[in-house]
DNA sequence: TGCCAGGCCCTCTTTAGGGCCTT
């Protein structure tokens, strides 16, 4: 049974290239459609939070002070997730964080990327929007807490996933759906979705016909 | 001095522009 590992990072800005650094993440394993455990941890990378985003995210420049340093929790946070496939939503900012942290610390990611933006968009174009929080509304999905912290938001991303996950099962009949399916998935134009999912059936069929 | 992300997607597109989404 496949697991996955749904992070969230809560940073000083938008672009670790614009110097912005990571000052939380959170991760959550998922395997067999259920949360089956959790790493959450403030870090201090010892710069300047803005007041924008001590705003957004409640989290104030004395409470990462006291904080482990990043190289330590990236550490930690790497040998949590181990080799599992990673999932976040707008994965491409979770990436170039998760990259840019691991760097410092002379490592590399081994794992791809899936994005529950890019799927919710393929999945659900009739959603007002696809913001997380918006998605969680529209699904009824569990609330996970206060969001912009990293635990609730992975948390909130990885009921997403599950119901992505459901949902696409749903569509197909016995076809196995894995990180991999989904991370194709996304990358389907909006209008190819059904064909494709047809052909992941097809090649279902014939590769289990007797 | 002023400005500063980046990838994806849609469309009044493709010789481009603008909105979405993340903090």
């Amino acid at each position: 049974m496949e697991t996955v590992a749904v992070i969230d990072f809560e940073t000083t800005g938008m672009s670790p290239g614009q110097g912005a650094r990571a000052i939380e993440i959170a991760a959550v394993l998922v395997r067999g459609g259920r949360i089956i455990d959790r790493y959450q941890s403030l870090m201090n990378p010892d710069t300047y939070i803005p007041p924008f985003i001590e705003q957004l995210t409640g989290i104030s420049q004395a409470m990462v002070r006291s904080a482990p340093a990043p190289d330590r929790v990236m550490r930690d946070v790497a040998d949590f997730v181990g080799a599992h496939p990673l999932v976040a939503h707008n994965a491409s900012f979770d990436q170039r964080f998760w990259d840019a942290e691991l760097a410092r610390i002379d490592a590399v990611r081994v794992q791809p990327f899936a994005c529950t933006m890019l799927l919710a968009r393929r999945l659900y174009p009739e959603a007002p929007d696809h913001k997380l929080s918006t998605l969680v509304r529209f699904a009824g999905l569990p609330a996970s807490g206060r969001a912009h912290r990293a635990l609730a938001d992975a948390e909130a991303a990885a009921h997403l996933w599950i119901r992505i996950m459901d949902d696409v099962q749903g569509r197909l009949q016995g076809a196995g759906i894995t990180h991999r399916t989904l991370a194709t998935l996304q990358s389907v134009p909006r209008a190819g979705v059904d064909a494709h999912l047809l052909g992941l059936q097809r090649r279902f069929d014939r590769a289990t016909r007797r």
